[in-house]
RNA sequence: GGCGGCAUAGCCAAGCGGUAAGGCACGGGACUGCAAAUCCCUGAUCCCCCGGUUCAAAUCCGGGUGCCGCCUCCA
């Protein structure tokens, strides 16, 4: 079966046909750098990466560029407001960026393009735009002329008399017509500038994007994305100018990920009711945040709150107990051998068959999950509390999980060592916590306890650990324990 | 006002014309000194409502109702 994506460009699925084969040249839009990324930003960069690694598990070449949106008014404010400029500005929310995504495991791009480093070819576009009669000066200023693009449109769905009759278009009496967006912005006195044909300046937000994909990846690509909030008018307008240059079509697939409610309301910075991703990882563990985006279908609103949230958690635990005993039965010596017949183990035998299939329906990662957890309930069935005993049972167990393996892997999942998993992770619940050390003396106490047969005394260790977030887990081999979180 | 999306068990969530995946929570059983983990069993006679098409609809069509998003910077 072969990879199906829904197109924002036409509102439906189509199979997916890259321009050339084998390769895929993918562009996602990225972060205005004036703040600490949010979980909305989370959100979408988590299922681009699920994309991109998926594209590659299924043998394509990726070429993955996300830019940095690094000069724009919010980074001008922003910096006046702290009193610094804005490179300093963008420079340090760079960092954070980066501090807080590859917490999230999160791939590097091939390519990570900055506006600020893309001003001449941004200059040699607008000046084509001109040339050709798509785009003005006046003042200073460079605008698209939006009437002369007639497909101006065909991505949002809107049509142009309905946006001439909104209330919302700006009124600037530079521009020969309100639907007008600017390429080129002349700088206020005080302002960061570039030198251009036009004076002094710096470039409107759209022409940045298109300006570097054509430098990056060329005048056609195969898939565009960001979230659904830049269907109008970002990428409305990154496919006029675009197409009204090179007469090419812009991008082939256009994909568009949900929303994060919050309260059944939509986050963002300009309601004010976002939680910023350093803000949410004291306290959830980056692939419980995963597990969560990962459990709903890319496309639809996703709800954060905490029930969502352990319920993500507890999946994961979960997932992380299987891995847990793979890690075990290696450590005790057992090696891979075959999984038994039967229908029992069909999920396994057919996990990989199973993800494919739901991978290649536009990326159906719930349905994905779904088969994976088929496949962990095989595999729990030849679980054994002594592999030395039952041999066969261990290695039939970490051969299914091995190959599961690469599946959790495009979901970006069981990445840590489990022990890591249960112990470390987020910053605020490592604090106060009960040393190792300690956890193992009340254990050996406890072990002695046991052995006398003074159960209530060793009961009364267990629960004094619990209490202290430390649950212990007795098995034919020994106790063994993890952190509560 | 214009455009678009969604409504499936207590909660989350797949399903895209052939008779309701999966997860979490709950209950029963096995295992355990007791727990935990793991395994087994159990849960929607039905998919917001009303019509229609069809041998067959949660799935298609029409009409309601209720949420949500975009049309303005926004992942």
């Amino acid at each position: 079966m072969a990879l199906t994506i829904f197109n924002s460009l036409g509102n439906r699925k189509e199979p997916f046909v890259p321009l050339e084969p084998g390769k895929v040249k993918l562009y996602l839009c990225g972060v205005t750098v004036y703040d600490f990324c949010h979980i909305g930003h989370a959100r979408a960069n988590v299922a681009f990466d699920i994309i991109v690694r998926y594209l590659r598990f299924s043998g394509n070449q990726v070429t993955f560029v996300r830019n940095f949106t690094d000069i724009d008014d919010k980074i001008i404010n922003r910096a006046n407001e702290q009193g610094t400029d804005y490179l300093s500005l963008s420079t340090r929310y760079i960092e954070a960026f980066y501090e807080d995504f590859d917490r999230m495991g999160l791939l590097r791009p091939d390519v990570e393009p900055k506006a600020t480093e893309h001003i001449p070819e941004i200059i040699t576009l607008c000046e084509r735009l001109i040339a050709g009669g798509k785009a003005y000066p006046v003042a200073g200023d460079v605008y698209y002329s939006v009437k002369g693009f007639k497909e101006y449109g065909k991505l949002s769905g809107k049509n142009i008399d309905d946006l001439l009759s909104g209330a919302r278009v700006d009124v600037d009496e530079r521009k020969k017509d309100p639907l007008d967006f600017a390429l080129w912005k002349s700088s206020k006195p005080g302002e960061p500038f570039w030198e251009s044909p036009w004076g002094p300046g710096r470039p409107g937000w759209h022409i940045e994007c298109s300006a570097m994909v054509m430098k990056h990846l060329g005048e056609t690509i195969d898939i565009h994305g960001g979230g659904k909030d830049l269907v109008f008018p970002h990428h409305e307008n990154e496919i006029a100018q675009s197409e009204a240059a090179t007469g090419k079509p812009f991008a082939r697939y256009w994909v568009h990920n949900g929303f994060v409610n919050v309260d059944d309301e939509k986050m963002s910075k300009s309601l004010g009711n976002f939680f910023t991703l350093r803000e949410v990882l004291k306290v959830v563990k980056p692939e419980v945040l995963r597990f969560f985006f990962a459990s709903s279908h890319y496309r639809s609103p996703i709800d954060y709150c905490d029930t969502n949230l352990s319920e993500a958690k507890a999946g994961l635990d979960r997932l992380y107990r299987v891995k847990e005993k793979a890690e075990g039965y290696l450590a005790s010596g057992a090696f891979p051998c075959a999984i038994p017949p039967g229908d029992d183990f069909a999920p396994v035998r057919d996990a990989q068959t199973r993800f494919r299939e739901a991978m290649d329906d536009d990326f159906n990662t719930a349905a994905a999950m779904g088969h994976l957890f088929d496949a962990v309930r095989a595999i729990n069935k030849l679980a054994t509390d002594d592999p030395k005993a039952e041999p066969w049972k261990a290695g039939a167990f970490l051969s299914g999980f091995m190959q599961l393996n690469p599946l959790f892997d495009v979901l970006g999942l069981l990445r840590l060592p489990s022990a890591d998993y249960f112990r470390n992770e987020t910053s605020e619940g490592a604090e106060g916590r009960m040393p190792e050390s300690e956890i193992l003396g009340a254990i050996e106490a406890r072990r002695e306890a046991r052995g006398r047969k003074d159960y209530p005394e060793g009961d009364r260790i267990r629960k004094e650990l619990e209490d202290s977030g430390v649950l212990l887990e007795d098995g034919k081999a020994g106790t063994t324990w993890k952190y509560k979180d």
